[in-house]
DNA sequence: CAAAGCTGTATTATCGATCATACAGGTTCC
DNA sequence: GGAACCTGTATGATCGATAATACAGCTTTG
């Protein structure tokens, strides 16, 4: 298998700037450097350059005007999806978009060390291990892997895992989920989550591990997401708390407010506010 | 200028081998796949898989016995440090780790769109930008960029912004800051702040984006943090709110708890990815 | 108009990552 | 002991990304 070797400093250049046109770094339909000046700012040659340029522009980011220079498309395309802390995506769904999710995964294995351990579980105590992913308006943005203690995971069936929230189903079976602990970080997408992503392998991922516990404080749920960045990112509001020498923030609790929601996709179907329809919440 | 072509499949699969074993999906002691697995899993050939094993080894995360297998290295290598969501590094002074700042780049220019949009500036109007990388124990682990409009910059001199936490500036001038939201997302290292972070281009990066207001709502600071995923994370616990219909929830605000704490940065670990000088060569 | 800068296009050459293959020598386990 | 793993090592060939260079045609600017 010979197989293609791909062209990665292009690629990673491509990556680069189409991070900075996303970020808004680079304002929407303006100009970026010429080729030959972000080939000596990359400290490569200029057909590389134009390698990553094609690829912006076959994505539509970019606009080309020989003799004149390559222009950042008007049209944000991508805007993250925006979820508040507790990882909600109530809000979207109020706005009319439909969410959905695939099951790949679904079965019963000995876990990794580090999932035993935050678990609390017996050494050769099983886990049922699922892996889903989340779309919105048909395009994956999240990975889930989720795993949880095998005495729980019997009580509901692998249609009712795809079908509804998994802390839903946990909840049923009489388990109370009260606390929980997450971490967010960063990592590159392997090969499995980069092709149900629909992403190169190597692309930049939002990772959120979280752990739920019962009120005893044995663990009833683990779950590893991985986010697109280009279609999801946290979002908080922030309160200064503390007496004044104290330079300390604090989360603002409360619903999203409405300046949040509003920065959800702006010009993606402008559909009425805030209907106050009926909530289909899935979430993990 | 030839220069070389990094070998960048095997960077890959060690890029991924090592995320695998920092997340503990590798449990520390354990046998990873063997060379003829690893490198059916990724479609290369076994030769690559063993540079990237050879990098994993020169950074002593995994060891490997000729005749058994390769190991992942029992000295839990690199432990990120735990921040919580505001951001706040307090715990980690108190337990008498050195953190310190450098300066990289401070003047006054004309603030990106994104940016002068965010701080409600006036077109024209100039903004006071500011690179520092932070430190701890030495190691790099942060990198930070602010901006912060003319009239409020001119309060203050480089050296003080070296000195001094920018928010504890900014309020000595007079300007009382309330409110702030942030960002978080995941995104790739550009030339620069790969070089201050001692990184890999194309490595992946936490990010955070945060905009401090007055109490008038007029934006005064802009901060954009780029954070090394192998040496520091967000986290923070939650709490279940609202009626038990409803699944949401919300951080558990007050001091971090002491478990977290204790999870802070064990051992150092060594070594940059060495890879040669190549790269940088500003040719400007 | 003319200079300067830009993108489009073409050609040639190089170099190194990667592949495919083979064999040596150690370990594990039955 | 011996089969079946594993890592270590060596080899030659390939192939494609990248570099270097040159020139065309267009646009902008003074």
């Amino acid at each position: 298998m010979k197989s293609s070797v791909e062209p990665l400093k292009a690629r990673r250049i491509y990556l680069l700037l189409r991070d900075r046109i996303i970020a808004g770094d680079l304002p929407p339909g303006g100009r970026l450097p010429g080729e030959p000046a972000l080939a000596a700012e990359h400290a490569v040659s200029r057909v590389t350059v134009r390698r990553a340029l094609d690829l912006l522009e076959k994505e539509g980011l970019v606009q080309r005007k020989p003799g004149s220079g390559t222009f950042v498309h008007d049209s944000r395309a991508v805007r993250p999806i925006v979820a508040d802390l507790s990882n909600v995506l109530s809000h979207l769904i109020d706005m009319g978009r439909s969410t959905d999710v695939k099951l790949l995964s679904f079965g019963y294995v000995a876990p990794p060390e580090a999932i035993a351990e935050s678990l609390g579980l017996k050494p050769g105590e099983r886990v049922q291990r699922s892996v889903r992913v989340r779309l919105i308006d048909g395009e994956p943005f999240s990975y889930l892997t989720t795993h949880v203690p095998e005495w729980l995971g019997l009580t509901y069936s692998e249609a009712e895992l795809a079908a509804r929230p998994l802390l839903e189903l946990i909840e049923r079976s009489g388990v109370k989920t009260e606390r929980a602990t997450q971490a967010i970080n960063a990592t590159l997408a392997g090969p499995e989550p980069a092709a149900a992503l629909d992403l190169e392998i190597g692309s930049p991922l939002l990772t959120l591990t979280r752990i739920v516990h019962d009120p005893s404080g044995r663990g009833v749920e683990h779950l590893h997401a991985l986010y697109r960045p280009d279609r999801y990112s946290f979002h908080m509001d922030l309160v200064r708390i503390g007496d004044d020498g104290e330079r300390r923030w604090s989360p603002a609790l409360g619903r999203p407010r409405a300046s949040d929601t509003a920065k959800i996709d702006k010009n993606k179907a402008g559909e009425k506010p805030t209907r106050g329809s009926r909530a289909i919440k899935q979430r993990s």
